[in-house]
DNA sequence: GTCTATAGAGTGATAGAC
DNA sequence: GTCTATCACTCTATAGAC
């Protein structure tokens, strides 16, 4: 990628969270650059190659962030390991909070993105897995308990942003985030689980 | 409303579920109903003025709905009476599916749905109250434990159908749904709760 | 109330000079 | 690679006849 399509990926990025996806215009884009229509579709001869571009490059950092991160999953770890992800679906948030409408536009990116989700939901399962079997984490008392468990968490990462902003909250929702997941965990917790989180909310904000 | 008018308001919606709000022209929209472009801009001067009186349209069911459920809320009546809600979800997906580019062009709308939101979130906390001083439910263990609860609990409602669709499944979601809200609960309940819960089980199917 | 016709302001995408 | 200029098309909204 060249130096210029690079620029266009990182504005393009900015301005989709700024005006949503579809509020911005390839000229709006163009503008904003500094540069012409005609040079920017040369760089990107269809909006379509442009989004593609830019969900290539959430792709990627996603990628880089989730192999820097596969470490145990303790308690602590856990914890730590939310912020990198929030803060990535911060920095794309358009595309948590336009969603619906790039996966209706964009079949492609659609099904790409139900291969993320299904992947996520397995990572999140195999972590409580681990919890049960470090014993900080009860069996399950109902059979897909878990299972149903680490959908909603995952829908919960995933849409903690829309919500959010539905609910015209301002200002940092990390903080928010974690503390809604870990209400949902506590009660599942042993008491050595406990006895790990009380550590981790000694140690770092919650 | 006089008749046509109320022909464009469910013809516009059955359009905006099928293809999106932003999608949906007042072209379209015309030809769909067999009328001009003129005759449907008589009705409604401007989108603005047909979103609103969608959103509107979906204001007073989601009244009525609310009306005609004030009931105890028994465990029993906790499970039937999320079949209406989700049914009106479904019924006006387009606006959940939307919402968020809804919420940003219209910040009227935008308005109101934070109230609603805060509302259903006092709702939910209000059963859980219930819930604990029947003896359903456990006391909470930590401060803010059921706050947080309430409002994850609506943050699944509201964005559950979005979730099912962003992870390509298809076909009804209205059990899938119930069966992650009570999964959420399930471990909170109380050895008469559980009980209770597994009458509802036994009666109907969750 | 309903129609046809059109204004007026966008949009994505392209052609061709430099 | 970058520019200017423009095409071909779409959209919302309005004007005026019936």
């Amino acid at each position: 990628m060249t130096d210029t399509a690079k620029r266009i990926v990182d504005t393009a990025v900015i301005l989709f969270n700024q005006r949503g996806f579809v509020n911005v215009t390839m000229r709006d884009l163009a503008q904003e650059l500094g540069i012409s229509l005609g040079n920017l579709t040369y760089h990107f001869k269809r909006k379509d190659d442009l989004i593609a571009a830019v969900h290539q490059q959430l792709i990627d950092e996603r990628n880089a962030m989730l192999e820097a991160v596969q470490l145990t999953p303790s308690i602590a770890n856990i914890n730590a390991q939310m912020l990198p992800l929030l803060e990535l679906y911060e920095r794309y948030r358009f595309f948590y909070l336009d969603i619906m409408e790039v996966m209706r536009s964009y079949p492609a990116i659609a099904e790409r993105q139900h291969e993320h989700i299904a992947n996520q939901v397995r990572y999140i399962r195999a972590i409580i897995d681990y919890s049960v079997s470090s014993g900080n984490m009860r069996p399950e008392i109902r059979a897909g308990q878990y299972d149903s468990l680490a959908e909603t968490v995952c829908l919960m990462l995933t849409f903690y942003l829309s919500q959010h902003t539905i609910r015209g909250r301002e200002g940092s929702f990390y903080d928010d985030a974690r503390k809604a997941m870990w209400n949902l965990v506590i009660p599942l917790l042993t008491e050595k689980g406990r006895g790990a989180f009380e550590g981790v909310l000694k140690s770092v904000k919650v």
